[in-house]
DNA sequence: CTGAAAGCGCTAACAA
DNA sequence: TTGTTAGCGCTTTCAG
């Protein structure tokens, strides 16, 4: 038909008819079906986009660098989220690749094999996001969060504390948490020290369970003199509730959290963190969706975005 | 064919013959196309969920509610964000219908003609949430803004404050922010009584803006002795300010927020708030339109929540 | 520049 | 219980 013509805007239409069939579409309320146009072409406007969780900031983040960089390709995002659950990507997944997107992004390198298996089948670029240590299906965009726990530990004890916590969410799959806390004992054993203490949470309000867990530390180890946080928010906490109660902040305990969240702008204190790139991430991930078309099918690159460390006022300088 | 049977468990088929099917779709990684289903079937398994903005904690809640409430209905939500603008609702919008999908929610009652007609058009159930002042298209879940804010403002005059300061956002599209303020204006009228000031702003950490914000209205008006803010985030920033600077809340200066996001709960002092019922509306709403296929297309329900306000310690008490 | 015809990969209805 | 057939509403290709 001619129509299709002239609503996509291709090949060659006369002014004349252009004029007439959209004067027509519009007084119908005409709104094309993209399911036959995508079963018709083989062709899918749509990037599948899965994460872990919406609630905690860091994700809507990636999403909005996402959605900002696909603006004008053409391309939209489809979101879908895990909740941390394996089985639930899994089954996302499937969902997904049923509608056969022009590119995938996916939070994590872990998956079950069935999802692995999915990814590679998938036909269309797939890039895993946030964290690269470890091998991708395809192309990989993040930053290590085993070299970011080490970095931390290092400027930890560089700053001099010796005697240091951890707290953080008690979620096995969680993998960038549980590698940031592997490199950053790794980064303590270098020194030959181990962690002092130890507190694990999950749900609830993350700003309240870092106070929790900050004081129930502090009461049962009370020579701890650093204390580094799996996340900002529950850091936070924690520092709100060291500053409440007469802490030496940052002379005789030092506090430190990760994602470089802008809430710790507002906070009394500016808390140290590490900024995770997550728009940046976002952005790269879209880009490498949105190229591939040109490019061919290459795939398989890897983007590696370096954390800096942000000391705020929570660490002690030389 | 039989194997479309297998895959969608319908009509009788054989044990042998289903499972013969089932391995070898297995062994070849085989993915059903839904595109090519959806077409055949004129049925499709989405319901597509329209928000303003993801960064304000308001929204994944409502999504979570939904996406719950979905879980194991066969529904599948996919996610699109307008960033509070009417002509990216409007392509949004269009580009979700141009799916087909079997339900639509979408924040707000506020579209532009445009996107009225195709939500009237879209020949399948639509919930506008969050927001119940006006007319919606179809059915509506939400509270109302409005009483939202009366209410406020009656709670506030009868705890005897009447030098009373708002502080909100800057955003002409956030028209249930406008209607909070409409509201809350309305109930300050009865008893006599005008805002004593006013400051807006737009972008940035939302917690640093309530700091700022909070410092500029004190020092430009110092007798006020209330100050509302338009969502909780910009007043946990104003709180935290007002504690540092020695400020005595509730007695000689009362504040509150809206919302009710659990962030609150761990700050040093409870800022009174008011629950929005976001999961609840993502609940309900979700709950409409699975239900709607048996009920047949009745449609046009309006369910009104009703927010209480949570004192907290910022109010005094009488 | 415009029309006609084939077919994308499924589902639905029917026949065997 | 299984196979066959005709579309779903578009895009694509090929003729006019």
């Amino acid at each position: 038909m001619t129509v299709s013509r002239v609503l996509r805007n291709r090949g060659d239409v006369s002014d004349a008819t252009r004029e007439k069939v959209l004067e027509a579409a519009k007084e119908l309320g005409y709104v094309p079906n993209k399911i036959a146009g995508a079963l018709a072409s083989q062709r899918v406007n749509l990037v599948g986009v899965i994460v872990p969780s919406l609630s905690n900031l860091v994700f809507p983040e990636v999403l909005s660098g996402i959605s900002q960089e696909l603006e004008d390709t053409g391309l939209q995002p489809v979101f879908g989220v895990t909740n941390y659950s394996p089985e639930k990507e899994e089954s996302v997944l499937y969902e997904m690749l049923s509608w056969r997107p022009s590119g995938l992004i996916i939070a994590g390198i872990e998956h079950t094999p069935a999802a692995r298996a999915m990814l590679e089948n998938a036909g269309a670029p797939v890039v895993e996001i946030m964290d690269v240590d470890g091998r991708g299906v395809d192309s990989v965009v993040g930053i290590s969060h085993r070299r970011a726990g080490l970095h931390m530990a290092e400027a930890i004890l560089a700053a001099g504390y010796r005697r240091i916590g951890f707290l953080g969410t008690k979620m096995p799959e969680d993998h960038r948490a549980r590698k940031r806390l592997e490199g950053f004992e790794e980064g303590l054993a270098k020194a030959g020290i181990t962690l002092a203490d130890t507190e694990f949470y999950s749900g609830g309000s993350a700003l309240l369970k870092g106070r929790e867990m900050t004081e129930a530390m502090l009461k049962r180890t009370p020579d701890i003199d650093f204390l580094y946080y799996s996340n900002d928010m529950i850091g936070a906490g924690g520092l709100l509730w060291c500053l409440e109660n007469g802490y030496d902040v940052p002379g005789k305990l030092g506090l430190a959290g990760f994602n470089g969240v802008d809430l710790l702008d507002g906070l009394p204190v500016r808390l140290a963190t590490m900024d995770a790139c997550r728009r940046e991430i976002g952005r790269t991930a879209a880009q490498i969706i949105a190229g591939r078309p040109h490019q061919g099918l290459i795939g398989g690159e890897v983007v590696e975005l370096e954390p800096v460390i942000q000391y705020g006022d929570t660490i002690r300088r030389a």
